[in-house]
DNA sequence: ATCAGTTTCAAATGCTTGTTTGAAACAGAA
DNA sequence: TTCTGTTTCAAACAAGCATTTGAAACTGAT
């Protein structure tokens, strides 16, 4: 029988091998990445890879698997039954930001999402039907509500993709904005800011929809 | 002398080398594209990289200069000095979403900027400079209009950013959209169809802004 | 026909990569 | 201690890569 600690003694390789391999697939890129600088990062030897993981894919897969569980752990206000559908969508709008933005989660985890985005693999599959689909099934739905359900299914998503697309903007196109309003990578606005943003954004352009 | 015709024969296997790199660059990226890919693609020689650009770093900034100066070449009906900010809201959107989305527009220069804004390298400065910024500026000046010079430049910036966000997700998101609603893989909205959706969005949400 | 310059090519070179290996170090049990 | 299973490690391996090379093919001019 094992103590907790001397078992976190024995999984220390392996957690050090997760934090620097996440560092590493976040700034270069699974091709890019070598098990080399990951292992050198993490003080472990190359074979330490080969040991815990199967092989570089398995680790990017446990990786990926780990960001994505962390990142459930967090975000804002959940929405309430009895909340109207401005409220809801306010809460979406929060949460998801959070999500995708919060200053605790590691930055290498949006950079990994990011990734995902413009050379997916088959994690993204798996990522879309067990976490985006069904926060895209909410917004459909406070949506639907909040036009009254007078538009088809077509206008309803393109509704959805001009909110989604406000949020998912701060987190790929970082680079773009910190190269335009170099002002704006010292003192970005807070996520609160955003959300009050683009919620107001949203809501006034989705009330006028017909 | 020779004659343009020669000329082209000539230079034939540096053009073929050019669309090929083009093409392997964007799908794979700069690491992941070989060098043996794209000779084999373009039908040349492997040595013909080296005699025709000194290396592959030198194929791949050529491949992005004509990458931008063809996406010059094209984009929607240019604003006229007379016309309501309303209507230069549209035409703003019009051309920006061309220029992305344009299907005349060889499928791989859209997913080449889409690499740079995960993955900056020094050609994304040059890009911002001389080609994104001037955009900028022409939306800034019609978001000051349309909302009376009312607000903060961070609210206007916002406001901007709210605006390009929404163009920007169907370049960048396309795996997203693709695997949330299959059915836009086969049948994707016009062109057309998105500048109306997000003129109407955003002209809403720019209005009811205060 | 000869020549000089340009362009192509097959083969080889040297480097980096992921992965394997076999020995060594270590831990707990008998 | 001795034994057994686990974990680490330096070194080596094999494959893939960009790049070089030197000869061959081709071009237009002399």
């Amino acid at each position: 029988m094992l103590a907790a600690a001397e078992i976190a003694v024995i999984q220390d390789t392996r957690r050090r091998l997760l934090f620097a391999a996440g560092e590493v697939f976040a700034e270069r890129g699974f091709h890019q990445a070598t098990v080399r600088e990951i292992t050198e990062r993490a003080g472990v030897n190359v074979a330490a890879v080969n040991y815990h993981f199967r092989d570089k894919a398995e680790l990017y897969r446990v990786v990926l698997k780990e960001c994505h569980c962390h990142s459930e752990s967090m975000g804002g206000p959940m929405p309430v039954e009895g909340d109207t559908a401005e409220d809801r969508l306010r809460c979406f709008v929060d949460a998801f930001l959070h999500r995708l933005l919060h200053p605790d989660r590691p930055a290498w985890q949006g950079l990994l999402m990011a990734r995902e985005m413009t050379q997916p693999t088959d994690a993204l599959d798996a990522l879309v039907e067990e976490c985006i689909r069904p926060c895209s099934r909410d917004l459909e739905v406070i949506i639907h509500e909040l036009t009254g359900g007078k538009l088809s299914k077509d206008r309803e998503w393109m509704l959805a993709f001009s909110v989604v697309s406000q949020c998912l903007f701060y987190l790929h196109d970082r680079p773009l904005i910190e190269r335009l309003y170099p002002k704006l990578a010292i003192q970005p606005p807070t996520i609160e800011q955003l959300v009050e943003h683009i919620h107001a954004f949203s809501l006034a352009a989705i009330r006028a929809a017909q």
